[in-house]
DNA sequence: GCCAACGTTGGC
DNA sequence: GCCAACGTTGGC
């Protein structure tokens, strides 16, 4: 069991969104990002827990609880000419990107970056360091637990 | 819109 | 394999 922290533009998906479709699960199109990928790929299992996070808008911050709901698969929209996520080097005999399924099993209040930043103990999340890009980040279970405790 | 950070690309 | 150029992310 491990846990996560994913991020999503709301514009794009947020978990509202997600709370709106069918058992609130949504595959998470589009992780163009080997590191991420990997993460995927060699880390999460079934029933991981992870943090929903909402970045590049008014207040980035973590917004929900979700869990992994599926193991890894290829991406679909890869090979989707259509799609802004289409990689014309990618063979559907090798997929080249990977995605799970999120289920979100709560809205929270919005715990907003200047509040993860003030809590003692989550100095080293991940998130919070400076120039960090990675959409899909590892979880300390102490840092986990910080969290669920923030949030009540 | 700015800009720091960092990933990717491609010439050599 | 090096590294400059370029593109993207994401907070502010």
């Amino acid at each position: 069991m491990n846990y996560w922290l994913m991020k999503s533009e709301p514009a794009e998906c947020s978990v509202d969104d997600v709370l709106a479709l069918p058992n609130a699960t949504v595959p998470w199109v589009g992780v163009r990002n080997y590191q991420a990928r990997n993460f995927m790929r060699d880390g999460m299992g079934v029933d991981d827990g992870v943090l929903f996070y909402h970045s590049s808008c008014a207040e980035p911050g973590i917004v929900g609880l979700a869990r992994v709901a599926s193991p890894c698969y290829p991406d679909p929209t890869q090979f989707d000419k259509k799609s802004k996520y289409y990689d014309p080097a990618s063979k559907r005999a090798e997929a080249r990107w990977l995605l799970v399924d999120v289920q979100v099993l709560r809205k929270t209040r919005t715990l907003g970056l200047p509040e993860l930043r003030a809590a003692p103990g989550l100095e080293d999340l991940i998130v919070l360091r400076k120039g960090n890009r990675l959409s899909i980040t590892p979880v300390e279970p102490k840092h986990w637990r910080l969290v669920q405790k923030l949030l009540g």
